[in-house]
RNA sequence: GGCCUGAUGGCGGAGUGGUGACGCAGCGGACUGCAAAUCCGCGCACCCGGGUUCGAUUCCCGGUCAGGCCUCCA
């Protein structure tokens, strides 16, 4: 079994074959701190953080190196500061914080390299300056601009060749540009805005030079995969890959390119009024950040997802029927085994992580209604492959009680105590009542062979 | 205007040139004091029009609709 992955350069899905299978290498464009990230910025962070988990597996723990950025340096960064009279720094530790603890209850792991742009200047400024000494890049008005018509190859990747940007141009060119496409490099700092040192002058680097800096300081180039969302494929992959193979450090930048659908927030169109803005600092707060990344995960990463409250509430319900499996199995010890077949070919198939999903049914109901000894391993073959993707992480009692605080545990337990005596006393209806006591503490029981178990109804 | 995706049952969502994944919801049954959970079973699809084919939801062409990118949003 071979990984195959759909590769956005040559459109068509392609085995995967890591340059170095003990050194395998992928980069990520990740957050401009500037803000809390809404929902739509952590699907680039669950997918690729699947294939992470994936590319372990499969080539080792140590052998995968996973950089994701983060932009530090940037206008919106800058105003917010402003407004709060406060240094960049303060705005971007405070979110990028927030970014972090938002994406480890998404269940992401932590990248290997998260660097950041303001300590990567000095390669970014060193790049820029290799680029002007070959003759890929130009000073213009304090300004240092990429040349575009200098890389053949400029528009390949998005399927823009530069003869169609200039029939398509609607935006003003500045009148120091080569040509409409050339990009900025590195621009002087507006009045009272960070700046740094460089040999063009002081002022700071345009956005597309800082990936691949962080990219080739971090990783080295050429990677083996670089991704994130569909709407960076141009200009901003388009102008990493020109600048990254026209710095003459190496002649190939990535070797496949992956991207991921956009997420659409339906129900905020509907009701823009409301104001609503997933967050998904907010939703954290809200739901299970399991149950978040499932609905993540339900539909195949480069469609599009509709974003609705709908989709997380079924992407709860399906988890809780697989952590049902295991608190019915809770006697049962995991054997140590590897995922099934069924399951990793699918997720090896361009991580079709929405057949991956159905096979962990599959592997649920086995676990139940398998006899004897089969259970051990069909358990361990559910956690296996759940726990690859980053799921089934929690006790199943936490998941199904965690929301209840040790009062409510009490008196929970103190009510169906009661109603055990009331039923083996044939007292019916004091057992109905207890139950419709317990139904209003939002609790719901169920009656097993081996006495009652309970679990809130709703996530608080 | 240019480029690019997609259109599957009540909902979400895979996949396939020929016996209709999977989950939720629904229906029937088992189990249960009754439920819930679980198990067994059932029903309900492949945007429209052409073409290729013995046969198309699946391939090709056209259309319609939806969405994305072309403006430093993942």
């Amino acid at each position: 079994m071979t990984l195959a992955l759909y590769d956005t350069m040559t459109r068509k899905k392609r085995d995967f074959a890591p340059r170095d299978p003990s050194r395998v290498t992928m980069y990520v464009c990740g957050p401009t701190v500037y803000n809390f990230a809404h929902i739509g910025n952590f699907r680039p962070v669950v997918v690729f953080d699947v294939l992470f988990r994936l590319l372990r597996h499969l080539y080792g723990r140590h052998a995968v190196l996973y950089a994701a950025n983060v932009t530090d340096v940037d206008d919106k960064i800058n105003r917010k500061a402003a407004e709060e009279g406060v240094p960049i720094s303060t705005i971007t530790d405070r979110y990028l914080s927030a970014y972090n603890a938002d994406a480890a209850a998404l269940g992401a792991l932590r990248p290997t390299f998260q660097p950041r742009v303001t300590e990567t200047m000095d390669a970014i400024v060193k790049m820029i300056g290799d680029l002007v000494g070959n003759g890929s890049a130009y000073a213009a008005e304090g300004h240092v601009l990429f040349d575009t018509q200098s890389f053949k190859d400029y528009g390949k990747l998005s399927g823009h060749p530069l003869e169609d940007m200039i029939a398509g141009a609607r935006v003003d060119v500045a009148p120091y540009k080569r040509h409409p496409a050339d990009f900025v490099l590195w621009k002087p700092s507006k009045e009272n805005e960070p700046e740094w040192e460089s040999p063009f002058g002081p002022g700071r680097p345009g956005w597309h030079i800082e990936c691949s800096a962080m990219i080739e300081e971090a990783l080295g180039l050429p990677i083996d995969i670089h991704g994130g969302g569909i709407d960076l494929v141009f200009p901003h992959h388009e102008n990493e890959l020109a600048q990254g193979v026209c710095a003459g450090h190496a002649t190939e930048y990535a070797h496949a390119w992956m991207h991921n659908g956009f997420l659409n927030m339906a129900e905020e169109k509907m009701s823009k009024s409301l104001g609503n803005v997933a967050l998904a600092h907010d939703l954290v707060e809200k739901y299970p950040g399991e149950a978040l990344r499932w609905a993540l995960l339900v539909g195949h990463y480069r469609a599009q997802l509709e974003w609705t409250s709908e989709l997380i509430d079924q992407a709860k319900r399906s988890l809780d029927r697989l952590y049902g499996a295991l608190r019915r199995s809770s006697g049962v010890a995991a054997e140590p085994v590897d995922p099934p077949e069924a399951f990793m070919t699918a997720l090896l198939d361009d991580l079709n992580t929405p057949a991956a999903l159905a096979e962990l049914f599959a592997m649920a109901t086995k676990l139940e209604t398998v006899a004897g000894g089969g259970r051990a391993h069909a358990k361990g073959e559910l956690l296996a492959a759940a726990n690859l993707l980053g799921f089934l992480t929690a006790d199943p009692e936490f998941w199904f009680q965690g929301g209840a605080d040790e009062d409510l545990k009490a008196k929970v337990e103190g009510l169906i105590a009661e109603r055990l005596a009331a039923r083996q006393a044939k007292d019916w209806a004091a057992a109905d009542r207890i139950r419709d006591e317990l139904a209003a503490l939002n609790v719901e029981v169920m009656d097993g062979p081996t006495g009652a178990t309970w679990r809130l109804k709703e996530q608080a």
